[in-house]
DNA sequence: GGGTTCGATGGCACTCAGTGCGCTACCGCT
DNA sequence: AGCGGTAGCGCACTGAGTGCCATCGAACCC
């Protein structure tokens, strides 16, 4: 936690030889001959040759799941989520250069490939198990809770994914928060739908909509069109008129 | 394809052998014994050792590509993914005690948790694919795609699980259906929205179409209304009248 | 200071998954 | 019969991961 250089120098010795001869290319005692260690240290520090690959996840995990269980009852619970994936991005964004080496690898090897869903995957689970939390009222509040946290989780890695194809060019969190916007424009539940009005402070990143002004909507659907549609028609029409 | 016995025996040799003593606890060595067979030929039928636990996976996502692909221009891209989500759960109801036997192998081995996270992760993609391909005109098209087939993957899980959990008792396919149904109901869009009344032909085995009528949803609301507010009553315009 | 305990490290030796290669046996074909 | 292809087998090898013990250094106690 405080001081663990051997970790470090790990870490820097695998990625260089990855990115030199590839990852199946590379042994363990390739790494711990670079990096001037014994080879059991290395099996001290990680529990395997891949997860030298994600080595702060396991800390980002547990902060998200500590930012969840810090929000226990107050606000609404999608945008809690969206929150805790939004903390993700920033551990990404910390290190672009990083990640996106990182991507390029876990995109050529399979076998990192699968690491990475067991990380991602538990993500996914504290998110859902969080929602399983705040839904323990609802009928469906499992299901929901599981395709609301699928759907975080998807729209997250579809807009990081992205920026990690661009090499890390550009701000990562605009294409993340407009992910997240559609996600929680398409579950997502106010606190307290009926007693507010000000969307309070720090409603999150999202909607811009500072006209205070009595403007109208008028939206006109047929039953059975859900959201989705709506929501794009209600956005467009927000949003093509900027002035009166 | 056409009849492989070895393949049988081994699955049996080793879905014995894991029941018995685990899964980690049974080296391969002991499955090609117990089945009378070389240790060579094991990793002729199995890549590695965890594919035993998932023998039929393979032709199953090879049919649902199948399906897909099948299904080109017609019907609603929504509708057609949970179609083919239904396909898995067809085949996990194939043979309810060996799904029961697996699912709470994976449950307890984390090797094979991760095995099945690549498993689904592959049907997940296949369907992602698909939506990607059909929104491929649309504006956040491949942001849609990927929310889409994750959420229906989850909702496949939330219920293909429960009734695991329950020892393959009941009906699987009920469950499923509402979960796929609620998907539906979030996401799906009849084909075309605005210049057909008539849902077409086909919708899919999925909704019972409750209401092919013109019902007409009018929505009212403040600009600089957030928009989960908006959908909100959305919501709840369309679900408190049931009928009429 | 000397001894001691404890934690971190290094060095083996071992198991087991997975692979490459060569050999044999069987099957269909001409 | 001869012959090619294929399915199975045995063997040897690499490399990941583990258990065990020796070592070293730092704090700690008397």
């Amino acid at each position: 936690m405080t001081k663990p250089p051997m970790r470090d120098a790990l870490v820097a010795a695998a990625f260089q030889l990855f990115l030199e001869r590839g990852y199946e290319q590379t042994t363990v005692d390739d790494i711990v001959a670079l990096a001037g260690v014994g080879r059991r240290s290395f099996f001290r520090y990680f529990p395997a040759k891949e997860d030298v690959v994600f080595p702060d996840h396991e800390r980002c995990l547990a902060d998200m799941t500590a930012h969840l269980a810090a929000s226990a009852e107050d606000a609404d619970p999608v945008g809690r989520v969206c929150d805790a994936a939004r903390m993700v991005l920033l551990m990404y964004a910390e290190n672009p250069a990083f990640s996106v080496q990182r991507y390029r690898l876990t995109k050529k090897v399979p076998g990192l490939r699968a690491s990475e869903l067991s990380v991602v995957w538990r993500y996914q689970r504290a998110l859902a198990a969080y929602l399983r939390g705040r839904f323990a009222d609802r009928p469906d509040g499992t299901l929901q809770a599981d395709v609301i946290a699928a759907a975080v989780v998807a729209a997250h890695n579809n807009a990081l994914r992205s920026w990690l194809r661009s090499d890390g060019q550009g701000d990562a969190t605009t294409a993340v928060d407009h992910a997240l916007d559609l996600v929680k424009a398409t579950f997502g539940t106010p606190p307290t739908p009926l007693d507010r009005d000000e969307p309070g402070p720090g409603p999150g990143p999202g909607s811009e909509s500072e006209s205070a002004s009595e403007d109208v909507v008028i939206v006109v659907s047929r039953r059975g069109v859900p959201m989705w549609r709506v929501v794009q028609e209600i956005e467009s029409a927000l949003t093509t008129r900027p002035q009166n």
